[in-house]
DNA sequence: GAAATTATTGAGCGATCATTCAATTAGTGG
DNA sequence: CCACTAATTGAATGATCGCTCAATAATTTC
């Protein structure tokens, strides 16, 4: 062992994914990332290789949050389709909301970067997809308990949250 | 008078428009725009003013396009409300095609830009409301011709018609 | 406490960015 | 054919970009 990082790693690719996920990644230069995680750009390297480097953890804590997020409102929801009922109204709420105008890190991300970046593309696809099974199991869970007829999918309409979240935005 | 420009300014938009469409603002450097307008630097500056001034007439452009596609999408259509339908068809068909996969360039530049361009932002709330207009317009016809029940209202299927749009990318 | 190892610092690197401008060219009016 | 005006050219500008590295500081191991 040698000399042990100063810095929370956590709390550093917080403050990274809300700088991030308030201007976009190309938008935020690495002076910014200085200024908001409190570490000089030669740590920064260090620790994370690359600018790149430092959005693939932050969208991974971001993708982490989100599923803890979700398993806790449908833990606290009545029912298991009340559970994906309560998520899109809240996703409804934050939207019209002050603090939820810069929308959803994965879907912005993607949106900017799929065009030029297939390994952060591939990266948030996992991620999208694995929110998306995440829901679809709910809704299985949903059919499972009666609540859901027998003749709905729960993958088709986990698909069908998914786009309403995407399209939520405008 | 004096020496007229050499240039089509529609062509030099449309240029401008699809390098800005595949790879979006941020990532389209003037250097890019020089080569795929085939104008100089100064021309361009001459011209356009600034490169977010090329983008501004680009997106003109590219509702401008938009509108008119609409029309001619509802004109061809057999009923008003079969219009819409179309619509919604072609825009999953596209989304899902090769060529759609930079999908609408008013939503993309939206959500790369209005966190940090009041300007542009506003310009494109108007022609994306526009837009939303046009439908809502084309589902009141649907309504005035007995095709659409009466309880409903144009004006909010005409958002969520947007919203599908929107949402459409995923 | 000396040697080894790793983290932190921040000035500075080459590359690229959006933009400008003096020089040149082309077309118009007298 | 000669001023005059406007368009074109492309090299150059200063700013900023992502990133590096030599110097320094803080730990651990022996």
């Amino acid at each position: 062992m040698a000399r042990p990082q100063e810095f929370d790693r956590n709390e550093v690719l917080k403050a990274a994914m809300d700088v991030f996920h308030q201007h976009g990644y190309g938008a935020t230069s690495v002076p910014d990332l200085v200024a908001a995680t409190h570490l000089q750009p030669g740590s920064l390297y260090g620790a994370f290789k690359s600018k790149k480097g430092i959005l693939k953890e932050a969208l991974c804590l971001y993708a982490d949050e989100t599923s803890a997020y979700l398993n806790q409102l449908f833990a606290s929801s009545d029912t298991a389709l009340g559970g994906v009922r309560n998520f899109l109204l809240k996703q409804a709420d934050v939207c019209t909301g002050e603090d939820g105008r810069y929308g959803c890190l994965m879907v912005n991300t993607l949106l900017e970067m799929a065009p030029q970046d297939e390994e952060v593309e591939e990266l948030l696809r996992k991620q999208l997809d694995r929110l998306e099974s995440h829901i679809a199991s709910q809704l299985q869970l949903a059919k499972d308990q009666g609540e859901l007829a027998a003749d709905k999918d729960p993958k088709i309409l986990a698909k069908l949250v998914m786009t309403s979240m995407w399209g939520l935005r405008g």
